[in-house]
DNA sequence: GCATGTCAAGTTGTG
DNA sequence: CACAACTTGACATGC
């Protein structure tokens, strides 16, 4: 079993920084790209960073955010790498951490925002959807990352259909997306029954998110859409990847959607225990929450099995 | 300095 | 038709 964190530090010192489109538009262009600049090397110093504190805290995975370079592919500000006066320098540490990261087994990961929708009715949103991938696989590309993780977006009328736009942009897509491409179930629309067969018949690996198919449940048991999930990552030769988060009020009562703090060892599958895979832990604590996972998890299974 | 409002992007559901 | 929710913390601004 590895665990991965996703995208921040709750106490470890490794800081990100953004920017936004508004306050770069008041600047001339030369000071947009000083600064944009200066936000990138900080940023790719500290995914360097990050990965020497995961490896150091037992941690095999971890989830890259998707503004690492800010506002690259806005119409209005966006900017290539080349176009940055510190370009070598942020080149150099994305290098280091592709080596960094294969030398100590890190698995690497994106996971787009909402607004990443291959399967929309408008062609706007896909060609703005296409863009952002594109950046991200450049990404993926640079740093080793094998995965980038989209939703199936919303229903927009008919499932199957949806599904079906999806699959035709496929082809649109660059080999560096594509090759890492991966869809996950959601809390709204998409069940894991909905998602395996179109997953397994494209051969798209299907990252299982044990909340949201309880959140959103299908009829599947847990261990049914485990099994059916793994199939699929043995297809394509890579292992098994998941994401667990646990209700921060609780699963009586009110919305379980939003995110604990920590994970409830309760809702850790005892069918994932001991299983070859990757675990994202979706958790508000961040790092303490994956430490504090691992921990309850090597008690259970130092326990005899029952 | 500290508090508060803002931030590119989509989709769905509610009022 | 308009707007909040989803989710989210860092930044920018204003006091």
């Amino acid at each position: 079993m590895r665990f991965g964190l996703c995208c921040l530090f709750k106490n470890e010192p490794v800081s990100f920084r953004t920017t936004t489109a508004k306050s770069l538009l008041a600047l001339p262009r030369d000071r947009q790209l000083q600064k944009l600049s200066e936000i990138c090397l900080h940023n790719s110093s500290n995914l360097y960073l990050a990965l020497e504190t995961v490896q150091r805290l037992g941690i095999g995975a971890f989830r890259i955010m998707s503004p690492l370079f800010p506002r690259m592919t806005h119409p209005a500000v966006g900017y290539r790498l080349d176009d940055l006066p510190e370009e070598k320098n942020i080149r150099q540490k994305m290098e280091e951490t592709r080596i960094f990261a294969r030398k100590n087994d890190i698995r690497l990961s994106f996971h787009p925002d909402q607004f990443v929708v291959l399967s929309s009715p408008h062609s706007q949103v896909v060609a703005n959807s296409i863009r952002e991938l594109e950046y991200q696989g450049m990404l993926a590309d640079a740093v080793g990352a094998d995965v980038i993780n989209i939703h199936a977006g919303g229903v927009s009328g008919d499932k199957f259909q949806t599904l079906q736009r999806l699959k035709d942009v496929m082809p649109h897509l660059s080999a560096a997306v594509r090759k890492r491409l991966t869809i996950e179930n959601d809390d709204i629309s998409y069940t894991p029954s909905d998602l395996l067969s179109f997953c397994e018949r494209f051969s798209i690996p299907f990252i299982y998110d044990v909340h949201h198919h309880r959140c959103n449940p299908d009829g599947l048991s847990v261990e049914q859409a485990t099994t059916l999930a793994e199939d699929i990552w043995k297809d394509v030769g890579q292992e098994l990847y998941g994401h667990i988060s646990s209700p921060r009020s609780g699963w009586q009562g009110g919305n379980p959607k939003p995110h604990a703090d920590y994970i409830d060892p309760a809702d850790f599958p005892a069918c994932w225990l001991g299983r070859k895979m990757t675990i994202d832990v979706e958790a508000k604590a961040k790092e303490l929450a994956v430490i504090a996972l691992m921990d309850s998890i090597k008690g259970h299974l130092d326990a005899p099995v029952p």
